[in-house]
DNA sequence: CATGAATGAGTATTCATTCAT
DNA sequence: AATGAATGAATACTCATTCAT
C-alpha cells in the first residue's frame, strides 16, 4: 500500500539520519562522551524515536561501527592482465589507504580501541570486520600474483601482515594519534620504498 | 625542620599512592569510566586530598600518562662487539616487546588513543615521548650497525619504521584489540621471519 | 446497514479485547506499572485504537474496575427451605470465598487500594460497588434467617460486618499480601469455628 | 573528636530529614508515583546526598516501611490487676486503633499492598512486622486472661484472629479505601458490641 | 476507522568537584 | 593539611499520549 511505503520511507530516512548523527558523534567524541540526546537532536528526532530504532546506546554504536566497517577495499582491478608486481602492489597500497582515510576507518579504529575494556565482544566482531576481511582480501591477491609468477612462492599469510604492518606504521599509526593527519604529499615515495623492501624478499 | 620533612614525605607518599591507583584505574577502564572516587579509595586518601595534589581528573590523567611514558627501551647491549646483524636485530625486537608488554604500554596506548579526540595536546606530547624516543633509540642502533658494516648504508629513519611496523603488526595491534593478548609461543619464528625480510633488503 | 453492523461488532470485539488485556495487566502489575503499549499489543490493537475507545489510561482503569466489580455473590440458594442456620452460614461463607478467589477480587482489591491516593473518587465508587452490594446481599439473607427463626432478632447490619470481618481476616487479608495465597485445606474447620462464634451470640 | 561528632550529627539529621520526606511522599503517593527528586527537595538535600544515605529508591522505601512498622501496640497496662474481661478487651481495642491511626499504619498498609506485585519479598517482611507481631502481642494478653480465669480456655490463636478481623472490618477496612476516614464518634458502641460477641463465646 | 511512528516530559541514578570543619 | 559530606549537572532510558496518512 502507498501508506505503508510512505511510512517505510520516512522511517528508513529517520533511521539513516540517526545513524549519520551517531556516526559523527561517536567518531568525534567516542562512545562514552557522545550523548544520546545530542545524537537525537542532530538527527532531528526525539530520544524516544531513537530508542525505537536502536534499543540501547550500545546497539546504536554497534550499528554505526558495523556500517562503517562494512567498507571493504576493492582490489579487484589491481592485477589487470599484463600488470607488473610493483605496479600491482602500489595500486593495492593506494586502494587500502583510500578506504582507510576516506571511510574514516582511522577514527573508527580509535573509537573501537577505546571501547576494548568495556565492550570486548563488540570489539572482537569489529576487529574481525575491519582487519581480518582485509587481510583475506589482500592475501588472495598475493596468492594470485604468486600463481602468475609475479612473486616467489612463499607464506602469503605472513607477507600480508608484513605489508600491512609497514603501511599502517607509515600512515595509519600517525593518524590514530592525530585526527588531523592526512595522507602526506610524499606518500608516493614512501609506498615505493615499502614495495622495494617487499620485493627484495618476495619478488620473483 | 624534621616535622616539615615528615610532612613532605607523607605528602609525597600520598601523591605516589594516588598516581599508582590512578594508573591502575586508567589502564584498566580508560579515562571516562575510571571514577575519581575509586582512585582515591584505592589510594587510601580522601577525594579532597586527591584534588589537593591534582587539580582535575584530566591533570591526574596527564601525570599518569607522562610518568608511564618515561619508560624507555634499553637496547644498549644489543650490539655487543662481534655480534651478527641477525642476532642483534632479534635481540632488539625482543627487548622492544618486553618493554611493550611488561610495561603495559599496550594498555597505555589504548587509553591514550581513546583520549585523542578530547585531549589532542596531551596525546601529541605523549606519542612524542613514547614513540619518537623509541624510534630514535632504534635508529641509533641501526646507524651503528651500518657503520660497523653489518648493514648496507641506507635511510635508517625509514627502515626503523619498517621494522617497527612489522613487529607492531604481529604483536602490538592484536594486543590493542584484546587486553588478554600475550606474546605467543611462536614469537621466535615470527621475529626470525621479520628479520629475514629486513635483511633481504638491508643486510650487508 | 450490514456494513455498519459489521463495523460495530468489530469495534465491540476490540473494545472487549482491550478491556480483557487491560484487566489482566492491571491485576498483574497495578496501575502505574502496567504499560498502555503492552495492553494494546496484547489486545492486538494499536495504541491509537485503544485511545479511540478509552480517552486515557485512567479511564481504561476505571472501566476495568467497574466491570470487575459487577460480579456479585449469589447467595440465593443458601437458605433452601428446611436448612439449618449452621449449614446456611457455612454455604454463604463458601460462596463468598469462591467469588473472592475465582473472580480475582483479591487482586482487584489490591489494585484498587493502591490507587486510593491518586483516584479517590473512582475508589469510592468501586468500594461501594464491591462491598456495599455484598453487604446488602448478605444482610438480606440474615434478615430472612431471623424471620424464619433461625437466628435471634438482632442488628443484622452489624452482624453482617462481624461475619465479613472474620472471614476476611482468615482468608482475604493473607491473600492481599501474597498473590500466591490460595484457600487453605483446613478452610472447612476454620469456617466452622467462625460459625460457632457467630451462633454463640446470634443463634436462635 | 569534635569534628567527627559534628559530622555525625549533621549526617544523622540529614538522614532523618530524608526519611521523613520519604515517609510523607511514599504514604501520600505510593512507591511508584513518589519521585526521588521531590523527596530530596523536601528534605532540603540533593539527590546525590540522598543516594549516599540510601543506595536506591527501593532501599529508601524499605527503610521508611520498617521504621513505620516498628511502632508496636503497647497492651502492657490493659490488664491491670482486678480489671474485668470486658474492660480489658475494650482497652486493647482502643490501643490497637490508636496505634493504627496515629501511626498512619493504614496509609502504610495501603502502600505496602500496592507494592505486592513488584516487591513481594519486602512486602512479606513488612506484613510480618505489621501483622504477626501484633497478633503475638494480643494473643499473649488473651492467654494471660485465660490464666486469670477471665476467659474460657480456648484456641487463643484463632480468637485473636477473630477479634482482629472484626475490629479491622469496622475501622481499618474503611480507612484503607478512604484516606480521610477517621475513628468515628460511635466507635465506643461498636467496640462494645464487638466485645459482646467475643465474650458470648469466650467469656468465662 | 485504524495505525505506525513520533514525542515531551519525565525517571532513577552517577560523578567530578567543592566546602565546612 | 586532611577529610567526610554535599552537590549541580548530566546520563541513559521510558511512557502516556498524539498525529499524519
Amino acid at each position: 500500500m502507498g501508506l505503508d511505503d510512505y511510512r517505510r520511507s520516512v522511517s528508513t530516512a529517520k533511521r539513516a539520519a540517526i545513524l549519520g548523527a551517531a556516526r559523527e558523534a561517536f567518531l568525534k567524541d567516542g562512545f562514552s562522551r557522545a550523548a544520546v540526546a545530542d545524537i537525537a537532536r542532530h538527527a532531528d528526532v526525539s530520544t524516544a524515536t531513537l530508542y525505537k530504532h536502536f534499543a540501547s546506546k550500545e546497539e546504536l554504536f554497534a550499528a554505526v561501527a558495523k556500517e562503517a566497517a562494512g567498507v571493504v577495499d576493492d582490489y579487484s582491478n589491481a592485477i589487470a592482465p599484463g600488470i607488473g608486481a610493483r605496479e600491482a602492489l602500489t595500486k593495492i597500497a593506494r586502494a587500502y589507504l583510500s578506504a582507510q582515510f576516506d571511510g574514516k576507518i582511522n577514527d573508527l579504529m580509535r573509537v573501537v580501541i577505546a571501547e576494548v575494556p568495556s565492550h570486548p565482544k563488540l570489539v572482537a566482531e569489529m576487529s574481525d570486520l575491519i582487519m581480518e576481511r582485509r587481510y583475506k582480501s589482500f592475501q588472495n591477491i598475493l596468492d594470485e600474483m604468486v600463481e602468475r609468477g609475479l612473486l616467489k612462492p612463499h607464506d602469503t599469510a605472513l607477507s600480508t601482515r608484513f605489508a600491512s604492518g609497514m603501511i599502517k606504521e607509515l600512515f595509519v599509526w600517525p593518524a590514530l594519534f592525530d585526527p588531523a593527519y592526512r595522507i602526506p604529499d610524499d606518500a608516493g615515495t614512501k609506498i615505493e620504498k615499502t614495495v622495494d623492501l617487499f620485493l627484495a624478499r618476495y619478488g620473483a
